[in-house]
DNA sequence: GATGAATGAGGCTTCATTCAT
DNA sequence: AATGAATGAAGCCTCATTCAT
């Protein structure tokens, strides 16, 4: 009846970040299924309470999660100015910005799997995610234009599918990472073997762009 | 008066089937945390009890059905036998058997996910795993040796790394279909659109095979 | 930066009436214990906080609700001139006023039905209750020994006994409709039904009022 | 992981009647919305589990516990061989039962009350309770072309309309009685009240099926 | 081997109430 | 006077697991 408050300072954009952050620590623990929203709670030192008052439910954090993240990551390439490169050297800035982040930030792929275990269903409902990576296509489409204008790529490359393999060729190794370690019965996390791989990323997309002799 | 008990006829091989099937089927709609040993025993017609006297817990039957799966896809790969090909054909035959396996098996993307999320404890634990996939590697790297020796195929391909990619140019796109139509906010799975992921990747695995000649 | 304020007009008679036509909607819907504060808020379109300034609690709202909503009766009932009337006619007017109300006041059984589920505990502390059916009792008397004076009403009638019957025959057909429509299979508030009723209640009030030759 | 469990013998029958009985008396002391899942446990001895794999929620109780209840009714009715009386001494024995049950039983008047509030949205669910006084309403019209033959009753009598007020009468006053004491501050429940009350409806029930003479 | 009743910890969510602003 | 952020107890329900039968 007269529960005994322990009263916070109000701020309530701080209080919004704290949950969030915490959010992704949690969520990106086990997914959306094995989160516990007392642990965000908890890591917040907020009251279970208030993340309802924020976010309405766990889907409604979740998603709220999967924006920020999704914003973050697109920020990460916005930064980077494709035009200043030559080609081969823009592509390679491109693998190294979302390469590094992924392993910066292995809390997106986990994310992004259990969304997908999902079948996107919060990210669906999203209207911030419309149109979120369109000036990124449009920059990498302007940058093979540019190739092929100098003989540098090859002419019948499709963006997207482009695009799809640089993230999944660095997504696939860093999320799957435990599995294949089983796998392949080999330790493929050493040190150097992160660069090892960036540049095998590099080696491949570079080869699949420029124009083949042969064809 | 006397409750009326549905006595099954004892056979533990159709049994263990059964549930194994019917785990398989649950655990890919919502990963290990989502998936309900209620539902495991709704879908095999077993009782509950039954799921536990052959597996143990939740977790064992997670792992057999992990063993299953990738003992399959395994299989399925072993029908291929590639000495019989030229080196390209080789290489293509393996993608296709790969990336329609994936296609055909979309359940096998969620557990795998769903493992990774837990960082392999399942797998790591399994013994059947020990070598499973050597024999594959083994037979690539035959195949690469000999297009290196052809002179088809460049010589300082690393198999882990080759195969790594082969697969993750299709588990990537497979796996993350839902998300990634949401963020390029367009259909990939038409009909036709499966085949078109694949040759882009042939495209770029062969392109990366083949030795540059400006190197 | 600064948050938007909704500052209101300070009006507190106002306030006051918009909280209490708010709760009083919101309580009749579920009663006391399926009312939600914050539903009276958005309805009143007056914030949490003043709520409670004004009532103390819940409680204190819902007790405020009940006393207006008897109070609302009372006047209704007051309107009524019994004195005007021949005997009969008088009760005609009773059983009718009383009916009415209850037919196009339906929150008022919710209301009450609500308060003797936790044992009237609101209403035995209110002040306002006391006495104030006092006047009608007092009322019904006069037009009862008018009645019986003239030999239309029999003598010996209890005026609370008769009171509670008139009331409880239309409260319990109007306040049970739903349970009693599935009882008897059948619907019984088309739009003639309420009249029947009414015509039922009349016929068996005055065949009780009027001398038994037999007796 | 591995609770420690108190394991109790194994009788459903039982198990499904204490938790019926328990949840009977949960839902009676405040309704619905009222009652609290946690002391139905408390009550009967069980765990909550073992509530919802019976019940499956706390709807599914409650509607257990109106169907039983009704049936409880029906069954005391049903124990009423009207024809064995005269047909005033057969209204008579009607009121009797029917007050009486509603007296030793007002668990009744809370769990219909309560089922009102919500639209009888259970119960319009049931499918027991078709029909379930289809049988009471034959014998009272009986009852009533009897007394109408013996020119004892007046003949126009709607059967449903007088079922509807034996109850009504008794239903109201007693659950009401919170409230109506307030309102008229008097103690209407002294230990010779009830049986006052009794005599009352049966005199206004006899004296409206009575023929009357001025008519 | 086989069943499903039974458990209890813990999951998500709600809600009356308080209080800094 | 007025707001709504913040609290925490408690509510309904789920679920992996155990065990009497």
């Amino acid at each position: 009846m007269k529960p005994v408050k322990k009263i916070r300072k109000r701020d309530p954009v701080r209080t919004g970040k704290a949950i969030l952050s915490a959010g992704r620590a949690e969520f990106s623990v086990a997914g959306f299924e094995g989160a516990r929203v007392d642990r965000v709670a908890e890591k917040s030192n907020m009251s279970k309470g208030l993340i309802y008052h924020y976010f309405g439910s766990k889907s409604g954090l979740f998603l709220a999660i999967l924006e920020d993240i999704y914003q973050e990551l697109r920020d990460e390439n916005s930064g980077l100015v494709l035009d200043d490169f030559e080609p081969e050297e823009g592509i390679r800035q491109l693998i190294n910005h979302t390469f590094t982040y992924f392993s910066k930030h292995p809390e997106f792929l986990v994310l992004v799997n259990s969304e997908n275990m999902m079948h996107a269903e919060h990210l669906k409902k999203s209207v911030m995610m419309k149109d979120l990576f369109r000036p990124i296509v449009v920059k990498i489409q302007a940058l093979l234009d540019r190739g092929a204008r100098q003989g540098i790529f090859r002419e019948d490359v499709d963006v997207i599918q482009l695009y799809v393999s640089i993230v999944g060729l660095g997504y696939f190794f860093l999320g799957n990472r435990h599995t294949l370690e089983v796998v392949f019965d080999t330790p493929l996390f050493e040190d150097d073997t992160l660069s090892k791989r960036q540049r095998h990323i590099e080696d491949m997309i570079l080869s699949y762009l420029r124009p083949n002799p042969t064809h």
